[in-house]
DNA sequence: CTGAAAGCGCTAACAG
DNA sequence: CTGTTAGCGCTTTCAG
């Protein structure tokens, strides 16, 4: 039933490498090329990607690790480098891990030895570093991380800086002469933990109050904001590691009758396209997606197709993106 | 410099066989697993999944389209899907098409001969029907697609009966005596339209004026929303066939200063996890995504890995989901 | 321009 | 339990 090359070879009365020739687009007289055509439409014989892998030692695939696409930030980050990915000539091979440790190696053990590199989204990943034998498995494979490194021989690291863009909005604030500035922390990985960082940073430099929340619950902002005006009614202003959470606090603020951009500033991260959704719009500090996970992109297809790379880690800085909450 | 079972074989003092039965976890001696087990480790070996899928004629891959993994109810569709994949052994590959049809094109001819099926999400890629020679290439493998049908030998379609649930909600705001409702429809494949013909219906029923305002942009509920607050004045109720559309009239409404879900209700669909953040929250429709997705995954397991196989429909029914805004 | 033959790395009879 | 052998479907020398 399964067609093969050796069929049409043999119905076209020519050879199997003539066929291939053909299919690699390589020299072939005109009418051993027209009878070849006419066999390979008539069976709609498609050549085995597989087979061809083989011989190439490769699937022209790659790997895409994040924690979960239905997050805007990861969805975006997926987005734009299938995107690249494609015009580069490689498929995408999507890997929702939820950050849990057993999920991630199971994809690692199934996919490694299948796809020509990984990329990895997210400063969960560096969690791997604990893991040798997990290591072991991308050994031979280039990677490329963002907001981490991986402790492999061929790993590129792509950074945000994070920390920076924290500090600049809350500078940004306090500039606006806001005082009692909130912030409100999502999740607690690398990335979280500097964000924080910036914060502090501006505020101790300010001489001013630090108050500091936590939620690992991405829709957990409403929450969080009354427990905030609860414990903490002046606060003026408040800022968060995550678009999301962002939201819920303007949500809540204005069930508490607080106008938000007014009585109390509020600036998210990620720049989702859902800030623009929020009612007031959100400011919002704009992390480079697109730019970032293009140089993931390119920088991994660099990284598999020649074996010296520049192992250089590449760095964005992030932007406040106007809207009406601050 | 890459290690094959030969190098293993020759090394660990066996056949190739012996440590292929050693990999499938077949009986092999202690003393030869011993021995095979320090020679991989030594080396860190990694089987090759492409020449083992050369064999078994199956990489255990499977592609998914989507219009746009950035939109919520794609990202969800995408979750559930590779997550039910992964349980089920399969990996997933995605493909952001865009909609467009050349890009529907390209990586159809790409992913065909590498995958084990394909998943196709949402009534755009009806359109493919249009094009014989892009259905030839998917004519050897069994696909899925989500309201719609194609001209394939397998095929098997999931719907959601999006008319009916666009009808319920319709229904829903009539009897909370709502009388001028309008209807945001947004882009024009074929659930768009039937969705449209749900609102329809449930006006005509009612002896009700039908007001439907279009818009293409998945953004583009707030500028609609003005739109018809301009021309329609006494508007009492709005519904879209997408929750960001109706995010956006929430916004907008919200700015002209009409308080929602009181004076003016706003339902949408897709149930995504916006609508909670959403200020009010969105009342909308629940289409089933979960459900759904999962079914996606299961048939096509079944038929990949079956020849025969239920070709009956599934269908899912919307349920409403009740926030503030309605 | 074309064909024969070797080989990519693995699995699966088959005979021992 | 183990080794030999023949593929899986394609690309790629190497002669002709």
């Amino acid at each position: 039933m399964k067609i093969n090359i050796y069929d049409i070879a043999s119905e076209a009365d020519t050879s199997i490498s003539t066929v291939s020739r053909y299919l690699n687009n390589k020299n072939v007289r005109p009418d051993t090329r027209k009878r070849i055509e006419e066999v390979i439409a008539k069976y709609n014989y498609k050549p085995s990607a597989i087979a061809k892998g083989l011989v190439a030692h490769s699937l022209k695939t790659v790997a895409v690790f994040v924690v979960d696409i239905r997050m805007p930030h990861y969805a975006n980050a997926a987005y734009y480098i299938d995107n690249e990915l494609a015009k580069l000539g490689y498929r995408t091979i999507i890997c929702n891990t939820r950050g849990e440790l057993t999920t991630i190696v199971k994809y690692i053990e199934e996919v490694s030895s299948q796809v020509d590199g990984i990329i990895f989204i997210g400063s969960v990943f560096n969690e791997i570093n604990r893991f040798p034998d997990v290591l072991a498995n991308i050994t031979n494979i280039p990677v490329v991380i963002t907001n981490g490194k991986l402790d492999v021989q061929r790993c590129k690291s792509i950074y945000v800086d994070d920390e920076e863009g924290i500090y600049k909005a809350t500078k940004y604030l306090i500039e606006k002469n806001k005082r009692n500035i909130c912030y409100i922390q999502y999740s607690n990985n690398v990335s979280a933990l500097k964000k924080t960082e910036g914060y502090k940073k501006a505020m101790e430099e300010a001489n001013l109050p630090i108050n500091i929340y936590y939620t690992n619950d991405l829709f957990g902002g409403y929450e969080v904001t009354e427990n905030i005006l609860f414990s903490y009614k002046n606060v003026d202003a408040i800022i968060s590691g995550e678009d999301l959470i962002a939201i819920g606090a303007i949500r809540a603020l204005s069930c508490h009758n607080i106008v938000v951009g007014k009585d109390c500033a509020v600036i998210g991260f990620n720049c989702s396209q859902y800030c623009e959704l929020s009612n007031p719009t959100l400011t919002a500090i704009d992390n480079k997606i697109e730019e970032s996970s293009i140089a993931c992109a390119q920088s991994l297809k660099e990284m598999i197709e020649n074996e010296e790379f520049d192992d250089k880690p590449i760095t964005f800085n992030c932007e406040i993106k106007f809207g009406e909450s601050a």
